[in-house]
DNA sequence: CGGCTATTTCAGAAATTCCTGAAACAACCG
DNA sequence: CGGTTGTTTCAGGAATTTCTGAAATAGCCG
């Protein structure tokens, strides 16, 4: 593997990652290299980086694509495949999320709902399909947050984020305002904070 | 595996989720067991129902206690231990993130920043280190928002997910009032949203 | 077509991860 | 203490995943 100590540590770092994250270690440190490299690289210099087998890369770079995670380009008098990252990492971090919805959440959410329609049989039974609506409905929440805000513009999504929960207090002001039309509000809190379900 | 099919299909799929999530098949399969039980559970009654070894259920129960995604119990007059999962959903959700950035997140900003560090060598070398930088204040971003939401209790941070984007309105229309100081003052604006940089 | 370059496939080897049974350990009790 | 019950450890075998080299495929060009 002939790459610069920086460029190393972070591929070998992302490698483990990646195999935390659903792609085994190849497949992460293929990410990372063309992640960190600033032009297209081809297999063979993926190879000559990283000491892998031809063949390796080769079902690496496919596995990538099926991620939807690289770019194919072609230069100009070269039939070889060169592969990139976007360079927006916001574009990475969206697709990401695209897929792993669909291969993980979405499949999820079918099977809980289909669990949740069958006829309770036993008294165990029932309290298994009490939990699994409570799953269901989180899961929906959450995703439904995450359709909501995949939509925003990179901008927006970005100040949202730094706004933190700093959000809270905005809400807390206008939740007054639409509750007290009249005059300045003098209840400090619009509801009790601390009840657990 | 003596367990009724509606359980038995919950276990088997959360046993394939949890190898994506970084513990395996067996420790997936007896917390989604846990989770579903109305009473807590003992070694012994998790290898009536899932089949594997004594040994491979006692050290998925360990990995779990690892993790903090136990609990564990005695019963009067019994020596077992019991195992049970936390009531609240929310709760569970809360240990796996908190786990989960201790154990990726915050190994991975300490590289990050380590290599960010580093005095550039070649022109691959600083590009390389923008790259990370980049990568660095996106992480931030998102721990940062993290560990603002985290504090949350449990009905605010539902009220907020079911916002939203629509949150984005009420920014809109905040920012608004701001900018207009004729009308009504808006008051106490929460400290202005983090500047980037 | 035939030679050339580049990529993909795939069966089996290599490596890793997982699981088990046997033995060690620990706590309790009469 | 010795018996009983329950838990943990761990070496090695089983199973799974990953990786490789050889062969197949695909496109291009003269």
């Amino acid at each position: 593997m002939k790459l610069p100590p920086l460029q190393h540590r972070f591929v070998l770092h992302f490698g483990e990652m990646g195999a935390r994250w659903g792609v085994n270690r190849t497949v992460g440190q293929i990410y990372a290299l063309l992640y960190l490299s600033e032009e297209p690289l081809c297999a063979d210099q993926i190879v000559a980086a990283l000491g892998f087998s031809r063949s390796n890369v080769s079902m690496g770079l496919k596995e990538l694509q099926s991620w939807q995670l690289v770019r194919l380009q072609h230069l100009p008098d070269d039939r070889r495949d060169f592969f990139s990252t976007p360079d927006d990492l916001w574009e990475i971090v969206r697709t990401l999320a695209e897929q792993r919805k669909a291969r993980e959440i979405d499949p999820t959410l079918s099977l809980l709902r289909e669990l949740a329609m069958e006829e309770p049989t036993t008294e165990a039974n029932r309290h298994a399909q009490a939990r699994i609506a409570e799953t269901t409905e989180m899961i929906e929440l959450l995703t439904g947050w995450y359709d909501d805000v995949r939509k925003l513009d990179t901008e927006r999504l970005e100040k949202l984020l730094a706004l933190g929960a700093a959000v809270q207090r905005v809400l807390d002001f206008t939740d007054r305002l639409k509750l007290l039309p009249g005059g300045k509000p003098a209840a400090k809190q619009p509801e009790t904070p601390n009840e657990k379900a």
